[in-house]
DNA sequence: GGCGGCATGTAAAATGTTACATGATTTA
DNA sequence: TAAATCATGTAACATTTTACATGCCGCC
């Protein structure tokens, strides 16, 4: 139940429009918290609905108008509490291990392929992130919020980091595998 | 959609019934692809109903009786073709590098227990896969499906590893930044 | 014959995905 | 004024989660 407080955060660094909002789902908030635009329109009825954001007085209520939300103070609130709240790490879901797995019962014959692609688009991520902690973490930035933000983004990093290293590691083992069969 | 492939792939390594499969998720297949009972009987009907997996004969179709499956032909190449698929990494979603990031919009106080706690568990996730690794992974255990399995348990390793160092490194910047504030 | 554990399921709600629909604004 | 783009939404479906329901079986 995560979602809602994806949006009250991005909301609450800066009161926005859905569209807006679905814009930053696509970077920054959406590198660890993904959305698409319908479930951000959805979630944002919901929140209103529930008193925790509020539409800016401009804006009109009409289809196709852009529409800018904040978050009230009860908005506020409920993110603190969610900030300390326990719970649990959601136990892995990783399709790319499991059909590791899968070739182990029915051949790994041409997983090379696909491993190698995956490894393509970690190696990217990584660069991206690479480059955003360069361009907005500078040394000088050391305010509370700096600095959590760019933990997160180290945690992205180091994510990224761990699989294309899992990868080499999976690309080697299956050329000895190969070997062995050849 | 790799449910169904996590429960071909289970079925195709050992036939067995709804629960003795959801004892599997438990550990092993659902240490990276988690699934209740219910996720896990429903599918089971589906798999069935497409000719994908059978009931074996000595099942009488009455509730409260172990009723047993195996994978069919048309399972296993369905298996087959899933492995060499193209299929993108899903976007991450996850719910503590979304807390840091909001710690940062209100305050991150109190945050620290909170990720204590986590570490505590990755921890001892990290050694439940290293005695696995240790017990089911001896050198001379070298078949092409051991060297998978023991890949796909290096991943879990791998992660949990990750997870571990990111939260120590999340600690220090906190007490940093408390530091800082006292 | 009742109780606890094994085993299979149903129902409802929340969440996520995919495809489509509609109005407003800019610009060629 | 037509096309492109911005912006908000609906609808239908699939998946996941949570809570509950039911039947069988051994054992005391």
């Amino acid at each position: 139940m995560s979602l809602p407080h994806a949006i009250l955060t991005a909301l609450a660094e800066k009161p926005s429009s859905g569209l807006e909002l679905t814009r930053r789902f696509d970077k920054s908030i959406g590198y660890f918290w993904s959305a698409t635009h319908q479930q951000i329109y959805r979630e944002l009825g919901r929140l209103e609905e529930k008193g925790l954001i509020r539409a800016l007085p401009s804006a009109r209520p009409t289809r196709g108008q852009k529409k800018e939300y904040e978050v009230l103070p009860a908005g506020r609130a409920e993110l603190t509490a969610w900030v300390t709240d326990t719970e649990d790490p959601k136990p892995v879901r990783d399709a790319l291990l499991l059909r590791v797995r899968a070739a182990g019962v029915v051949g790994a014959e041409d997983l090379g392929a696909e491993l190698r692609r995956h490894l393509a688009l970690h190696r990217e991520q990584l660069a991206e992130y690479e480059a955003i902690e360069k361009r907005d973490f500078p040394p000088e930035r050391n305010a509370e919020q700096d600095r959590l933000r760019r933990l997160v983004l180290r945690g992205g990093i180091g994510l990224e980091s761990f699989w294309i290293s899992w990868l080499d590691e999976a690309l080697a083992e299956l050329e000895e595998i190969d070997g062995g069969r050849a």
